[in-house]
RNA sequence: UGUCCAAUGGUGUAGUGGUAGCACAGCAGAUUUUGGUUCUGUUAGCCUAGGUUCGAGUCCUGGUUGGACAACCA
């Protein structure tokens, strides 16, 4: 696969420090690994990538790139109950499409379990590992608690001969799940309980989706993990901080296996907010059908946000600004927003639809008559171009875009008001037209045919300016109008006995037929664009050749939205 | 009633003993053929009590608050 310009790391992007990167300078300028630099992203394939990930994926990858290093892809599969490959290469999609490259370095722990069985071998031999008989419910009784010491195995002291012949038939499928694990023989009264012989082998007859059958038996994270970075001559481990609590386990198999000692750094993991981010919860969405997959736009996974329009350096900003440092981090969704707005205000082109249509008749414009005006693509980009814009008779307006009784600091159209159609007239309202239960149905303008192109040669000045579609000419199409999924800050935020899910918002998706300009017939899936004065969208995979179907990534900023909402409140009091 | 980690505006993040800065959010204004963009201005911060020092956000001690840790998950 190659990676297109476009997704090119940007400078900008290298630029800003962090402690990690203080440390790795550190250990460059006392030449600790040689001056290498060496990092690896190391998912489980056993779901989808989220914002979170992206984190992580952004500062592996881009410290790999900022100090001429390296950045494995490794999936951490020592788990075959709950890993598959179909995670596999939807991990391997998104981290490409957020734009980093692990030139071919894409290894899996499976690829180690012979060597970290030799690993295993040696501990035994070195009296630092045994097999233990104890069950599930004794092992827990015997480790103690948090603030109580545990007590020692009765199987701790088995000899080597008796450890190296029972690990032996483990892995040759002598005994049944459960019924045998290998521990590390450490310190049972250890304050940290992951140092009270930790499990570094169970039996697991289980098939792994790469090594099929030819294991039954398992090394847990703890005896997988660093010896895997150990292999790969990882310099900097980078993990989140509930791994802190490892890191001295990490420490003593490299140290005891007398193996290169990579060195584990955490760093604080990423919440945001109005957003849940835990695979549990997020499968619960997807499983309960709250929402359509892990693709839908409302979901915080990687692929969520790219069908929501998200692109890739949006994220890899946004992972830029939200920093790196070891204090829980709970990130305004607004900052993610602000990221995707700022890219695509570059570069998605714009055009007009009506979201609310409200028909205008153009009393003074000849039927049957057509004009074709210019429309500027892009405002911030030149290069984008122009096109042709049809303009008639009748045409759509936004309902909001008119008040019958408007407050003062209401710039658009009202009776005897006039303002501007983008990039075609000024109009003026003449007549408002309404059905037998008082609501306006139509109205009746007239155009200024001076003002041709939006400006009236006489110098007048009109305060707004509203897009407009010709009725005849234009596309009906879906927009799904997406917002954020829950109505609180924090989702957890709830009475007792409630989840999460009390606090989904309902109108997280809103399903709307609207009236588009007939540019948009050519428009491609995922490409994206600015419905002017409404928000950016993006045409979905579902779009069909004769329905196409906008999401909405994010609204426009919306300053009226204020004002107006301050009006009100001040009526109120 | 344990061990470890953390604490800087509303939210994040810099500051490495010497004038607390940046971004988002907020507010005010200018520009504008998007009430968008852009630009300008502005509100707001070192958890607390001691100590070391000429000088502490920074170093030390105690406290407070928050987090992590008792899967044969990662």
């Amino acid at each position: 696969m190659e990676i297109s310009d476009d997704k090119k790391i940007g400078d900008k992007e290298l630029e800003s420090k962090n402690f990690i990167h203080n440390i790795i300078e550190e250990d460059i300028r006392t030449q600790k690994y040689g001056g290498r630099v060496h990092t690896r992203f190391p998912p489980e394939p056993n779901g989808y990538l989220h914002i979170g990930h992206a984190k992580s994926i952004c500062l592996n990858f881009g410290t790999a790139t900022k100090y001429n290093g390296k950045c494995n892809l490794r999936f951490d599969d020592t788990n075959p109950a709950k890993e598959d490959t179909e995670y596999v290469d939807s991990i391997k999609e998104d981290v490409h499409w957020l734009g980093f490259d692990w030139e071919g370095r894409e290894f899996y722990a499976s690829d180690y379990f012979e060597t970290l069985y030799e690993y295993a071998i040696k501990l035994i031999k070195k009296g630092k590992a045994y097999v233990c008989d104890l069950s599930q419910e004794e092992m827990g009784a015997y480790r103690g608690t948090v603030t109580q010491p545990g007590k020692d195995s009765p199987y701790r002291n088995r000899s080597v001969e008796e450890n190296l012949h029972l690990f032996e038939q483990m892995r040759a499928g002598v005994f049944h799940d459960g019924s045998k694990v290998l521990r590390a023989k450490i310190d049972m009264a250890h304050s940290n309980m992951l140092m009270r012989d930790p499990i570094l082998y169970r039996i697991l007859h289980t098939d792994h989706h790469r090594t099929g059958d030819k294991w039954c038996i398992y090394p847990m994270y703890d005896f997988a993990h660093g010896q895997s970075d150990s292999i790969e001559g990882i310099t900097h481990s980078l993990c989140t901080l509930e791994f802190e609590v490892h890191r001295p386990l990490y420490d003593w198999f490299v140290k005891e296996l007398e193996i290169y000692a990579p060195q584990q750094i955490e760093f604080a993991r990423l919440n945001l907010t109005y957003t849940v981010m835990s695979k549990r919860k997020l499968l619960t969405l997807v499983k309960e059908g709250i929402v359509r997959g892990w693709d839908d736009p409302r979901m915080p996974t990687i692929c969520g946000l790219r069908r929501r329009g998200y692109t890739p350096e949006s994220v890899r900003n946004f992972a830029e600004r939200v920093g790196v440092a070891r204090r829980d981090q709970v990130i305004d969704v607004a900052l993610l927003e602000f990221c995707v707005r700022e890219d695509l205000n570059k570069k998605a082109k714009r055009v007009m639809g009506v979201f609310n249509p409200l028909k205008v008749t153009v009393t003074n414009y000849p039927e049957g008559q057509v004009e074709w005006l210019e429309a500027i693509n892009n405002p911030e980009d030149e290069t984008a171009g122009t096109r042709q814009v049809p303009f008639s008779r009748e045409l759509y307006i936004e309902r909001d875009d008119f008040m019958e009784n408007p407050p003062k600091k209401f710039f658009r159209l009202a009776p005897g008001a006039e303002v501007r159609l983008r990039y075609a007239y000024f109009l003026k309202c003449e007549e408002v037209v309404k059905d037998t239960e008082g609501n306006v149905i139509e109205l009746k303008c007239s155009i200024d045919p001076a003002s041709k192109g939006g400006n009236s040669p006489d110098g007048r000045k009109v305060k707004g300016t509203i897009h407009w579609v010709s009725a005849n000419h234009a596309l009906k199409a879906d927009a799904r109008l997406y917002d954020r999924l829950f109505l609180k800050e924090d989702p957890e935020d709830t009475g007792e006995d409630c989840d999460f899910k009390v606090n989904l918002n309902p109108e997280s998706l809103v399903v709307k037929e609207c009236y588009v300009e007939p540019f948009l017939k050519d428009a491609q899936k995922m490409d994206k664009i600015q419905f002017e004065r409404i928000g950016y969208f993006c045409v979905d995979p579902d779009s069909t050749a004769s329905k196409l179907v906008f999401n909405r990534t994010v609204t426009l900023k919306d300053s009226w939205a204020k004002i107006a909402g301050k009006e009100e409140g001040a009526d109120n009091k």
